[in-house]
DNA sequence: CAATAGATCATCT
DNA sequence: GATGATCTATTGC
């Protein structure tokens, strides 16, 4: 279906803030799993204290340096993976936070994943939404303009708010997280 | 309700 | 050896 088709490499070769806003109401889309983009953070590159950018290129960095389109998946507090979404062009390594999703389908695979927990919380944060989608690190450096794991135009265009961004000691006054208005689904308001 | 503690390990200093 | 883009359970008011 034509709606089923990835995003291009050229929707992520633009700035992370625009690639953020952009992706909030597109489909991230797993195997049978998929989930309507909620809310994501921005991470603008070297120059963003919070980002783990901040300290150049290191063997954790090296997708964020490579080409955008791509998913940088990283291990955190020794227990949870988070997915971001590699965005500007080759050696400029912003990227997107991916936070929460609404699931739309394979609820059932993500609550055998995840548990019994009400829809609204099967993937409202960056480690709940990898756990329910079967994320994992093996997925790091994987080209999202193809798959298995991709992202695909959403319906309409949603109403995005705008905050600082949560969990991080550095820059957190920055206005770099954005989710959709009035939705259910983000980890929180 | 809010605040806090504990789990647990890859990464970088 | 310290830290961290988290989550859950538990404690306290």
């Amino acid at each position: 279906m034509y709606r089923m088709r990835p995003l291009p490499r050229s929707f992520y070769s633009r700035t992370a803030v625009e690639v953020a806003r952009e992706l909030i109401g597109c489909v991230l889309v797993k195997g049978e799993s998929s989930g309507r983009i909620v809310e994501v953070e921005a991470y603008v590159g070297e120059n963003d204290p919070a980002a783990h950018a901040a300290r150049g290129l290191t063997p954790r960095t090296r997708v964020l340096y490579g080409p955008p389109g791509h998913a940088y998946v990283y291990f955190i507090y020794g227990m949870y993976e988070c997915l971001n979404l590699v965005a500007e062009p080759e050696g400029s390594p912003g990227c997107v936070l991916i936070r929460a999703v609404e699931p739309l389908t394979g609820m059932e695979q993500m609550r055998r994943r995840r548990g019994l927990v009400h829809t609204e919380q099967l993937a409202n944060g960056p480690g709940k939404l990898t756990i329910a989608m079967g994320i994992t690190r093996e997925l790091n450096g994987a080209d999202v303009t193809k798959g298995p794991l991709l992202v695909t135009k959403g319906g309409k265009r949603a109403e995005i708010v705008t905050t600082t961004r949560i969990g991080i000691r550095r820059a957190t006054d920055w206005p770099l997280r954005f989710y959709e208005k009035g939705s259910r689904f983000v980890s929180r308001k």
